[in-house]
DNA sequence: TTCATTCTATACCTTTTTATCTTGTTTTTT
DNA sequence: AAAAAACAAGATAAAAAGGTATAGAATGAA
């Protein structure tokens, strides 16, 4: 309903981060398995974000990627800033290039109420409490992986 | 930030019948001309929302589409549910296929409240509020044209 | 050094969305 | 009946998003 699909991984690959050791990278393939989401794909992705300064990033053996130390910090506004673009949250619902309050569209007063909901909403979310969350066990980070064979686990 | 291109043109194609004469066919090139947005693809999406029920349609000299006789009670939900399909409304943040509160994603419980809050706006937003808001003339509902040559202005 | 490992960068392919074009069908007027 | 006006529908083209592939550079360890 609003977010791309690269949005959506990279805010489950932060949250995924988020809940690992800090300092300690790990590989983009490790994250796109917990994931279930193509490895190149996400690497384009970790990538744009370790530009970003939401990561670091470090090559060759025992590379990979990792939060930056203060990277609890990051909310989710923090990322989609990067992958949706600056003006994300800026754009008139009916698309009008000019859309203020001296040049309204005729839902930009209904609008902006809502849209400030959900902007607090993304600035006061922070990885900390996400990844809390995941920790807990009470919340699902990604799809559970469809199973060709399920009868097979009963040999697990 | 939420809408697709498509959603944005019917939208504004919706309140612009809604601010014309009641049972009177407006040509979808008028529609088009007056939205500044391309006409093929508006009749497109014209076509879409009569098959929807939400416009009528007549061929022929003297045909183009309005609004259906009930029509000012067209909500922007009605319009999106076409547009964006049965199921905007419906997915998670994070595009997990099973998100509920059951298998909730680490945002569920936080986004649950905002997205109602949209919900909301959508249903009680109706095309008879808001082609109240356009014939007041304090709204635009398309961006002004590009002025090529401003100058000549004075001559009108 | 040399090699495997892992990110980096770029280019490419595929799918979806956006936009256009062409040909037909219906309806009204003359 | 014929012509004109307008929608209907499907094919096509262009652009954006999603996804893949490959060559290159940095790192650590044998």
């Amino acid at each position: 309903m609003i977010l791309s699909r690269t949005s959506q991984y990279a805010v489950q690959a932060m949250i995924y981060m988020a809940t690992q050791e800090p300092g300690q990278p790990i590989l983009n393939k490790d994250v796109a398995a917990r994931l279930n989401v193509p490895a190149p794909y996400l690497a384009k992705i970790l990538q744009a974000l370790a530009k970003g300064n939401l990561l670091e990033s470090f090559r060759g053996r025992l590379g990979g990627f990792c939060l930056r130390p203060e990277g609890l910090r990051t909310s989710l506004m923090d990322i989609l800033v990067l992958t949706e673009g600056p003006t994300f949250t800026k754009n008139c619902l009916l698309g009008l290039k000019q859309c203020s309050k001296e040049t309204a569209c005729p839902l930009h007063f209904r609008w902006v109420p809502v849209k400030e909901r959900i902007i607090e909403l993304l600035n006061e979310t922070t990885l900390d409490k996400l990844s809390q969350a995941v920790k807990s066990g009470k919340y699902r980070l990604a799809d559970v992986p469809v199973k060709l064979f399920p009868e097979l686990d009963v040999l697990a």
